[in-house]
DNA sequence: GTCAGGTGCTTAAACGATAAAGCTATCAGT
DNA sequence: ACTGATAGCTTTATCGTTTAAGCACCTGAC
């Protein structure tokens, strides 16, 4: 036999003397609607086995019109936020017969863009999107077009199409909170520069606690720090820390990445954590286990953004007119002991 | 203008009134042997920029016979060594005008199995493949059907195919040479328990460093981790090394997983890194920056060995009948207090 | 004036599958 | 015996490309 060549329908036909048609209809199972005869079904179905036949998914696709794949796009797929994401959504969509193509965006509005053309043209069922700045257009546009996009972690606000994402807001205001409890009073914060919802949200959680807790905000608490120039901004964010003008004993970082950065500037700043400045971060980061001070977190239920975010996609696969869902994931602050109470 | 429905090249041969044939061929700059007239092809190509044609993919792929898609397969795609270099086969594929479907076998035979006919299904046009342990059957089923396969960070000896590693066994003697002439004379490693040769290459090292150093290896300082059980078997083997028996004074891991691991329970053994015990571990981790005594370890250049892979599948899709290449690639040992001289 | 050869296009088959529509026995009902 | 329905298959068109082959027409050589 001819282990080489793969084997198409027309070779079953062929081989049995009958049409590819009721090969076709018999190995989808069709056996009623195409009125297929038991015994020629049995004797087809037998056949593929024997000649292992597997079917051609492209000429599959171009029939259907469906290519049973979800593009996934997030910021960077080497960042263990998203590759763990990616993971998960790698094993649920195979579960539901689906493959991933994957990019990174680096943030970039035209990298984006240029990603989503490739993956269009690519005819992916179903986007699932972790979206940068200034690309509402580019989802827009999809949308138009009647592809399917699922927003994961990040979010647009006057945009109606599903999306997944952590409680940002109450979760920011839980650990500011957190912080106030355990006696600090002049807290910051380190956010990325960027007007992307969830990071405002985690903002103004961190503002409102303050606020509730008849904390006056400064605005030289908080640090922006812009994505392409990470160490540059963080650098100087930590260094200002030590200003004696500003005093701060609490802090608060919006993402892991900013907390890593800034920590391996703490380590070596003389700032001692939790006695002169209590920590917290967002996301995990197997860094923080291993920090002189064990950092406080928030761990965000990466498994339940991820399934949920497939489920999204393959349900509006399935139904293109079902509303828009939102589903919120709650996260959880994990104290250890770099919030510990200070000496004050 | 309809913005929904594709153009195809039917829709602009409709619209200049001339068969798709000749759109096809003046669209992929056949002018010269399809012999296409100069002020036609430039109408062609015009009106194909005005509609927005975006050629369909699918249906060249069934034409073509040809994807323009790699399948990337790995242990896990959340390890970071591995999310690093899929970021780097993504960006550098999509240079060549390839995309990447992935997936990961968690170091299962039977997954590796089934990602591999899933991604024949799909007809990808090369694999770049970190193979799991007993799964040699399975690249050599997909060299006998001529599917062009790249193994990268891991390899077996007799598979006649491309590969790309790091030299193992070099730079595990040098870390462990680093270890002797520290001071060090009673070096143990922990290594994951697989009959994988990048293993095995590792462990070589280790021990001919120790021969060529007049130390004699002692089998109880080699400890084997199973990779389903990485928690428990490290759990046994760190203890282990308290043992007085023992009385190791340097120890090696094979990888970043299994040093971060350690270091967890190191941590909190009373062990003092690196006066009783120095470290050096195979791989990286943003752990080991933070360890109390930042690890001494071996980079590899995850950068090089991604680009040769894609280099190499390239290249074999370009030639299917081209001499296997074998890339090795330096790996750097990068020196830390983990493994300075101890006070004995 | 004829013919070889080139030019500029069209026709048609093919990739491998799907599915609507069509054809031919057979069979039940009257 | 005639009609209509039904079971069991085949024919054919289609998805959107690619590409070999074919067909006019024109030019230049002899």
């Amino acid at each position: 036999m001819d282990k080489d060549k793969k084997v198409s329908l027309k070779d079953i036909a062929n081989h049995l003397g009958v049409s590819t048609a009721l090969v076709s209809y018999a190995l989808n199972n069709k056996d009623k609607e195409a009125r297929v005869g038991a015994e020629m079904a049995e004797k087809i179905r037998k056949a593929a086995a024997e000649l292992n036949y597997q079917p051609n998914i492209i000429a599959q696709s171009l029939k259907r019109g469906t290519t049973n794949t979800i593009g996934l796009i997030v910021a960077d797929i080497s960042n263990p936020f998203f590759s763990s994401i990616a993971r998960i959504i790698e094993d649920e969509a195979r579960k539901y017969g689906y493959i991933v193509i994957f990019g990174s965006s680096d943030e970039s509005e035209a990298q984006s863009k240029l990603l989503i053309d490739v993956l269009v043209s690519r005819r992916v069922d179903a986007f699932i999107i972790a979206p940068s700045e200034h690309t509402e257009k580019q989802i827009k546009g999809l949308l138009k077009r009647k592809v399917p996009v699922v927003l994961i972690d990040r979010y647009f606000p006057n945009i109606e199409t599903d999306f997944v994402q952590t409680n940002n807001f109450q979760v920011a205001y839980e650990a500011v909170e957190h912080l106030i409890k355990n006696g600090r009073d002049r807290i910051g914060m380190m956010a990325y520069d960027t007007g992307l919802l969830h990071m405002q949200d985690r903002i103004n959680g961190y503002k409102e606690a303050l606020k509730d807790n008849g904390i006056k905000f400064k605005s030289a608490w908080l640090r922006k720090v812009s994505y392409p120039h990470l160490v540059r901004d963080v650098q100087s964010g930590i260094k200002s820390l030590v200003d004696p003008e500003l005093k701060v004993n609490g802090f608060f970082f919006a993402t892991n990445t900013l907390a890593v950065e800034s920590l391996k500037i703490i380590n070596h700043s003389g700032i001692r954590v939790p006695d002169d400045l209590a920590l917290i971060s967002f996301d995990e980061s197997i860094a923080f286990d291993f920090f002189y001070s064990p950092l406080t977190y928030i761990r965000q239920s990466i498994e339940e953004l991820a399934t949920e975010a497939v489920r999204l996609a393959i349900a509006r696969i399935g139904d293109k007119e079902r509303k828009p869902e939102f589903v919120v994931v709650d996260a959880k602050l994990i104290v250890r002991s770099s919030s510990r109470k200070g000496k004050k």
